[in-house]
DNA sequence: AGGGTGTGTCATACC
DNA sequence: ATGGTATGACACACC
């Protein structure tokens, strides 16, 4: 053992500097403290909550059995528990993460590294706040350019940050603003070719604007009163390529394009050093969980407050409203691996599936370590401390981002591991955006089983990754929304973060308060003690209560009686596996309790505990009592030695456990003094109340486990149920993007009186109830263009 | 030495 | 009334 606690140890240290020369920082102490109990076991030695005490052993008993024969009968009890965990622990990560992933990204026709660290926490609330950054990048870039630095590199990147800049890039910019500038200039002017090659792509910033998506819901509204302005127009068609998830968007046209992203062109990779360098630029590896926290124009983020970066790299609390500081995104963020966690704990089931589907396809994890780092693992390793290098490819735009990672990391799933931190109760007043949050939860629980309950699914979005980034670009995410759809409180989510964290097993409520000696049974029993020697049997008898003294007595006066088995004593004191079995089968009594107390009874005792026995029954033998015999004999119960001292004649399991017709035809067989009867039916009481005993209390422990279980269903089920809800979801938005093309093919073909197309922009379709679908102007755009309403009969199309 | 855990026992309530 | 059961509380042993 000290063998291996030692190579244990310093293969942890070696492995930890090995990680910080790579610039992991590997906070040990955490592991050590609730993170891995067997290797903390191993080096700091095995504590009393994982060994220890037969009951423990019981339930990590390989199969069940070998039970501790004093217990009750707990094996199918025990084996149901371990099952129950293995089963847990299949999908259960219960090991920080402390491995270095390594991403090295591919761009098409470009050199964008989007590398991450697996202890750094960016990485995956980067892609994850990525994904809401290209969204919300463009909400307010007054903010930006307001109050933001005026670094003018930086300003060019903010305006293109919607092209999906990689992470080091945002994160810089963040990080810039928040102190920390560490991109050289090679850096930057790498990082700003890139947003212009973006920018080429023909990915427009107002795609993924956030004003725009703000306007989302209240798009989705028959407006016919909606101001009619060009940028309405564009909204209309930014709504529907927010519908449209991954696909490319045609600026002009406002068509989806969605085969031209997925294609890889010719990639080139960065090498691990340059990803390292960058992402060291956009993460200074040596803040612990502290993540660079951009300082927003508004200052909306706390200072203590973790922020996601991005892998666009672009700030998220420019892009959001003042009202709703950056660290909102966070904690939402956390929520929402907190409900990945919960889902991919608790709906797993095809986890195990999508990895072997695709092999090699490494399961993406969001994992924070205890100082709530976030970062990439793979979930089937048992300890996350190894530094593996993923290659990806990341589109040259940051609309393709999400079909970027479809192919090249399909069917990664999204199993964060993350507690959650703390479920921001604030209000943000970013409520427009209903399916943001809920979609981008709907991304990381789609993959859990999207094969069976996806009813959009789309064939070329089969993994969950896709999905995610998908939903991602997508959707308005709003996590505080999240929070506030899935009725997330504070309190519930520290309480399932206990949940999550803590699976602890069971807690019996044994209250071992050392409570002072101060019962009648002390003193009585000292009392009697004091007493002599052949009033302690009586006392005995009478009080059942012994003290040791009078224990000693007794076992000095089963010497002077002999003829006992003493062998046998402790085996009697264990026996007790269940004895309700062998009511009505005393016969097999003797075979499982073997209590040969064939000592023939000898002269009645006083059954009154004052009443001194007879001093021939102490002889001068008990002086001699061998001491092997001793020493078994001590094993054996009080119970048994009060027997054998009082010399009665049947065994301890047949006092106790013979049904009261025949109990009491044996009493009647035997002539028995008043104080053997009343030993017996002391016996008889105590063994029953033992059964009871242990009964009760597995009864109790059953009872915990039964309430264990339903806690588990309830979260399983609503963890089911929120996936349903992202799929509806879903389901939904790429509805609402069908409508959009359809009426898009309708502007496009709808010409008035004069050849002149509806401008989409100027008109929107009103469907009557009748099927009918009525053209109606925005607002007075039609007016003033002196055009009337006109109403067309539509065909159905839908 | 002190705490955690399991077990036995008692007291009490209840059936 | 008696016997059995259930359970909280306590003491003790063991680790």
């Amino acid at each position: 053992m000290l063998y291996l606690k030692k190579y244990f140890t310093e293969g942890l240290i070696q492995f930890t500097i090995l990680l910080s020369l790579i610039g992991v920082r590997v906070d040990v102490d955490t592991y050590l403290s609730n993170q891995l109990p067997p290797l903390r076991e191993i080096i700091l030695g095995p504590s009393s909550a994982y060994t220890q005490t037969q009951f423990h052993n019981l339930r990590n008993t390989l199969d069940g059995y070998g039970i501790h024969p004093k217990s009750v009968d707990l094996d199918q009890f025990f084996t149901t528990r371990r099952l129950l965990n293995e089963v847990r622990q299949l999908d259960r990560l219960s090991v920080p993460s402390t491995e270095l992933n390594t991403w090295l990204v591919h761009r098409d026709s470009e050199t964008v590294v989007s590398a991450g660290s697996q202890s750094n926490p960016g990485i995956t609330l980067d892609n994850g706040a990525s994904l809401e950054d290209i969204n919300n990048i463009e909400a307010t870039p007054a903010m930006r350019g307001g109050g933001g630095a005026p670094e003018s590199t930086y300003d060019l990147n903010a305006a293109d940050s919607s092209l999906g800049a990689v992470a080091p890039e945002g994160n810089q910019e963040q990080s810039s603003r928040g102190g920390n500038d560490d991109l050289t200039k090679e850096d930057i002017d790498l990082i700003d070719i890139l947003w212009r090659q973006d920018i080429d792509l023909g990915a427009g910033r107002e795609v993924f604007s956030y004003s725009n998506r703000q306007k989302d819901t209240e798009e989705e509204k028959p407006n016919t009163q909606h101001s009619k302005d060009v940028s309405e127009e564009q909204e209309s068609w930014r709504n529907g390529i927010n519908l449209q998830g991954s696909q490319l968007v045609d600026g002009e046209t406002g068509e989806s394009i969605p085969e031209q992203l997925p294609v890889l062109g010719s990639q080139t990779s960065l090498s691990l050093q340059e990803c390292l360098r960058l992402l060291e630029a956009t993460f200074p590896f040596g803040e612990e969980a502290e993540f660079p926290v951009p300082v927003s124009n508004q200052e909306v983020s706390a200072p203590n407050e973790e922020v996601p970066s991005t892998s666009q790299g672009l700030p998220l609390a420019p892009q959001l409203p003042a009202a709703e500081p950056q660290l909102d995104l966070e904690q939402q963020w956390q929520d929402i691996m907190a409900i990945m966690e919960l889902q991919a704990m608790e709906v797993n089931n095809t986890s195990v599936q999508i990895v072997s589907n695709t092999g090699s396809a490494r399961n993406r994890t969001a994992e924070p370590n205890p100082a709530g780092n976030f970062g990439l693992s793979d979930r089937p390793t048992p300890i996350n401390q190894d530094v593996s290098l993923h290659q990806a490819s990341l589109p040259s735009c940051s609309q393709d981002f999400p079909q970027i990672f479809g192919p090249q990391l399909e069917s990664v799933s999204v199993a964060p591991r993350t507690s959650l931190l703390r479920l921001s109760s604030s209000n943000s007043t970013n409520i427009n955006s209903t399916f943001g949050a809920t979609n981008l939860t709907g991304v990381f629980l789609s993959p859990v089983n999207s094969s069976s309950n996806n009813i959009t699914a789309t064939p070329n979005l089969p993994d969950p990754f896709t999905t995610l980034l998908e939903e991602s670009m997508l959707d308005e995410i709003s996590l505080l929304d999240l929070a506030m759809e899935e009725g997330f409180s504070q309190a519930q989510a520290s309480q399932l973060e206990d949940e999550l964290d803590s699976d602890s097993g069971l807690s019996l409520d044994s209250s071992h308060s050392p409570a002072s000696p101060s019962s009648s049974e002390t003193s009585c029993s000292s009392a009697a003690s004091s007493s002599s020697t052949s009033a302690n049997f009586s006392e005995e008898g009478a009080v059942g209560y012994s003290t040791d003294s009078e224990v000693a007595a007794a076992e000095t006066e089963e010497g002077a009686v002999g003829g006992y088995q003493p062998e046998y004593s402790k085996l009697c004191r264990m026996s007790f596996q269940d004895l309700s079995q062998f009511h009505g089968l005393p016969q097999l009594n003797s075979i499982n309790h073997n209590h040969t107390y064939n000592v023939p009874l000898s002269s009645a005792f006083s059954e009154h505990p004052d009443l001194p026995l007879s001093a021939g029954k102490k002889s001068s033998r008990d002086k001699k009592l061998q001491p092997s015999q001793d020493l078994l004999d001590k094993h054996a119960s009080r119970d048994e030695r009060r027997a054998r001292a009082m010399k009665i004649p049947f065994s301890n399991d047949k006092i106790i456990n013979l049904p009261v017709e025949e109990f009491n035809e044996l009493l009647a067989k035997h002539h028995l003094s008043e104080a053997q009867l009343a030993l017996i039916r002391d016996i008889r009481r105590r063994g029953k109340n033992k059964m009871a005993a242990q009964n009760c209390r597995k009864r109790k422990l059953e009872t915990i486990i039964n309430l264990e279980q339903g806690v588990q269903n309830l979260r399983r089920d609503k963890a089911r149920l929120l996936k349903e809800k992202m799929e509806f979801i879903r389901s939904i938005r790429q509805l609402k993007q069908k409508m959009q093309s359809l009426c898009q093919e309708v502007f496009s073909q709808l010409r008035d009186e004069e050849g002149r197309p509806y401008p989409p922009s100027e008109y929107c379709l009103q469907y009557g109830t009748d099927g009918s679908v009525l053209i109606t102007p925005r607002g007075g755009t039609a007016a003033q263009q002196g055009r009337k309403p006109e109403k067309k009969q539509k065909d159905k199309k839908k």
